[in-house]
DNA sequence: CTATATATGTACCGAGTGGTACGGATATAG
DNA sequence: CTATATCCGTACCACTCGGTACATATATAG
């Protein structure tokens, strides 16, 4: 067992806390007092266990991948034909950017989408997850278009961007206040765009 | 002629300045000293002419509906179609987006999408206003509608939220560096999800 | 000219920011 | 027990935030 005294708080659980405060407040909107009342520490102990703000947000950020989005792309990729992937990608977002459980919207589009010279750093960072998602996408639309599950004259890229682009908006319409069945709603409409494979239009 | 000393700045030109800095940084992104600087004007000017950040930041943001997005949904309102409305829309979207002598992105969807306490007035102000962009696009789909230029069964709600959805979307991908192409690519790919009227389809 | 009204520059305000020094509390190791 | 290592709470740091008091400069009105 460790020496010293024991902290008297769960890492994972106040980390939580501080997920949601970010979350709903953004990296620069939420402030330490914000996140040290909403932890329940204080702010020497906060800076003890995670080292700064910036590094407290990079952990809330793993932590809100690992519970949200990563396990949604994961599940979505995993579909068999690109449009399923899509199909899943989409209401996936829908649901859970409108779950009551959770702050509404998307960390990684609100966190830091534009910031003073001090979160620029951050803002980059989130920029650079988003193209992550962006390129599993196009991967996994190279790969059907190999298949024959896309057209042979199909733009991964392009379905790739335009996939994100909706899913980015869907955020942006979230934080709005937009409803889960709205959400749904653009989900299925952004799916009509959805290229048919040749062998069914022939 | 006015009494008293004259000022000595053109409002109107230093208000463009103050817009291209809130632009880039968001509301609270935006710092006095930036502003004051970007504008070339001391505080006690800048509270002279403007009387306040927040005051500020709502002429500018007049200024900036005025100059882009007004007229670009009063041309794409103005379309004979439902289809060509949104073509229009969204590729003007596309161009303004990645408008090189401006910042990228929108104002009025990275200005506070998430921000603190402070904030919140601006924040709901801006998403107030997206949603009147929203509730312009379905009006005129329900014209549509009922002009037969849509199908009998199509929903502007959500049509006009999709529409919405795309555009904003398209906002976060040029925050993040999305070229035009890439852009034009995206209006064409959302344009593809479009009902077809009736007539054609039989 | 004087009186008045507005603008400007300097220098400042209180409040809040992220971050920390330091002493006392609480655990293990010997 | 003592020694050591870690944590906690108070109280504070320098800095930046949005905003302003005040004296001075520059215009018009009479």
């Amino acid at each position: 067992m460790q020496k010293g005294r024991p902290r008297e708080f769960d890492v994972e659980q106040v980390l939580d806390k501080a997920l949601k405060v970010f979350w709903e407040h953004g990296y620069e909107g939420a402030s330490l007092t914000d996140l040290t009342e909403a932890m329940g520490i204080s702010r020497p102990s906060l800076y003890g266990a995670f080292g700064s703000k910036e590094e407290l947000f990079k952990l809330a950020l793993e932590r809100y991948e690992q519970k949200g989005p990563g396990s949604l792309y994961r599940d979505a990729i995993a579909q068999p034909t690109a449009r399923a992937v899509v199909e899943k990608l989409l209401t996936g977002c829908a649901m859970f950017l409108s779950d009551p459980s959770n702050p509404p919207g998307c960390l990684a589009v609100q966190g830091a989408l534009s910031c003073g010279e001090a979160a620029e750093s951050i803002k980059q960072e989130l920029c650079r997850r988003r193209s992550m998602g962006e390129k599993e996408l196009r991967d996994r639309f190279e790969r059907a278009k190999a298949e024959g599950d896309l057209p042979a004259d199909a733009d991964p890229d392009a379905l790739a961007r335009y996939t994100m682009t909706v899913a980015q908006g869907m955020a942006v319409q979230a934080t709005s206040g937009a409803s889960r069945e709205a959400l749904l709603a653009v989900a299925e409409m952004a799916l009509q765009a959805w290229p048919v494979a040749k062998e069914k239009t022939r």
